[in-house]
DNA sequence: CTAATAGTGTCTATTAGACAATATCCG
DNA sequence: CGGATATTGTCTAATAGACACTATTAG
């Protein structure tokens, strides 16, 4: 019997991990990992919905648009890397990992050409709305608007702060066109369950804003829908939203008074 | 300015490139990434669901049972190495890549003791039923039963062939309780939409199979659960299955004659 | 024919979606 | 009060689920 074989099989467990730490381990080649953020915010000054993209500053895809991302370290695990990543880059703080999804890891060989990197693909829900400002890696960082697609076979597309448009099969790093298409998809495809992209919105909001939310990944939240529907489907079917008592008073011109709604408290998330 | 300046952001993209290879980067420290298989047959003979388990001859986690696994190779995405390492595994081979998903990447820290390691999991739908063959690391490899939840508090808990059961929270190895537990929420959330799992029933089944089938996932599909409202679901709404005109005779011992459905080729994956 | 099994049609409850009617506020 | 805005109630269509009834086959 090898050294090898007695402890991987006859020594007890604690007895094989030091020992495993003494041995040179024949090492297999490591991919590098990364991880990378589809970051979604709500602007209320302009009334829609942002992305936070990264302009880069060298190659490989020189002043393409990217997502915020970079390499995760040892001892976090890969939603810490996303949020740590996230402020490094774009000095944007994520409050709560639970506004966070997985999309899943990309890990098409060649992916990136300088070598071989796996990433995994994170969304987030932000709130608040904060200005962000470029790291290390990015000659500008800034909030694009979306466009949401108008019908099934559309895709959403993205506006520059200086008007200049932004196509997901053209102007984008990597394969964070890809990332940035799941992400609607998944979010879109979850929303007949769960609503947590509305945690863009804040702790308060109301139905209208909700359906125009919506609108950006489902294009049957569209003019002819009629928010009360959301109540009935959010708040007293799957008790997902509640009410929240209170009841804005004259935020807007006039009309009756909005109804508040926020996350029920007892809901988990479940993506 | 550097040279390290130059390249990145002055010279050409295939310049960078050149030069990059050339450059001896400051190594980040990098994790191991390895795959994971949930792999679902369904045994005609026993007419049951089963799952593939290993069951781990070394330290760590010596003679708890774990998923099919290993290291992710240079040029492979990840199904391809979970195809290549399922059967270097198990003997299994899995057909195509359409019969699998990914669950999505595990990276909490210390999930295994030997060291920084990342898995993406992902499951399989397997057809034909095969017999698995333990390679290297495993002492055994055998399809266990599945004993379905039979509501939505309780868990699937597993039966290997000599009637050991096998409890999620307890024997397995690693997080690979955690990857299964995943594995089975994301079949049943996508059983609105989505019937991928069927493939393990091979090219065409019937409707009473597809509601067996459907019942470890979704504990909704038990006794009193009539099978002609899945055609009128899968069939006639989201049109996943078709109906096959052959209609089998005579492999019941008496009866009306079964329909065949076959999946819609029109239709494709979305998850 | 009878037992066994599968499929069909129908009925009810739930859910989704649209729209008319009503409520509230501002000026 | 009248215009603006929001919510409520209701109506219809679509979907989910249950169950009684009918169809087919073996023996």
């Amino acid at each position: 019997m090898t050294e090898n074989q007695y402890y991987e099989q006859e020594a007890t467990a604690s007895e094989f991990l030091e020992w495993y730490k003494t041995q040179d381990i024949k090492k297999y080649e490591k991919p590098s990992v990364t991880i990378d953020n589809v970051i979604f915010a709500f602007d209320k000054k302009e009334n829609q919905l942002k992305l936070l993209l990264i302009k880069r500053a060298a190659h490989p895809f020189k002043d393409k648009y990217a997502l915020p991302g970079g390499f995760i370290n040892p001892n976090e695990d890969a939603k810490e890397a996303a949020k740590r990543e996230t402020f490094e880059e774009t000095n944007v703080k994520i409050e709560s990992e639970n506004q966070m999804w997985q999309i899943g890891a990309f890990s098409t060989p060649f992916r990136d050409p300088r070598g071989w990197t796996i990433t995994i693909a994170h969304t987030t829900f932000l709130y608040p709305f904060v200005d962000p400002k470029a790291g290390d890696d990015a000659s500008a960082c800034e909030w694009v608007s979306i466009i949401p697609a108008e019908n099934k076979k559309q895709l959403p597309y993205f506006m520059t702060q200086d008007k200049k448009i932004i196509h997901l099969d053209q102007d984008l790093a990597f394969d964070h066109a890809q990332i940035i298409k799941t992400t609607f998809k998944r979010i879109k495809s979850s929303l007949t369950f769960n609503a947590d992209v509305a945690k863009v919105l804040g702790p308060t909001f109301t139905s209208n804003q909700l359906k125009k939310l919506f609108f950006y990944f489902d294009p049957k939240f569209n003019e002819t829908y009629n928010p009360s529907n959301i109540v009935t489907t959010y708040v007293k079917r799957l008790e997902i939203f509640q009410k929240v008592g209170q009841i804005t008073i004259n935020e807007q011109s006039s009309g009756r008074p909005k109804t508040l709604f926020s996350f029920n408290p007892e809901q988990e998330n479940n993506v």
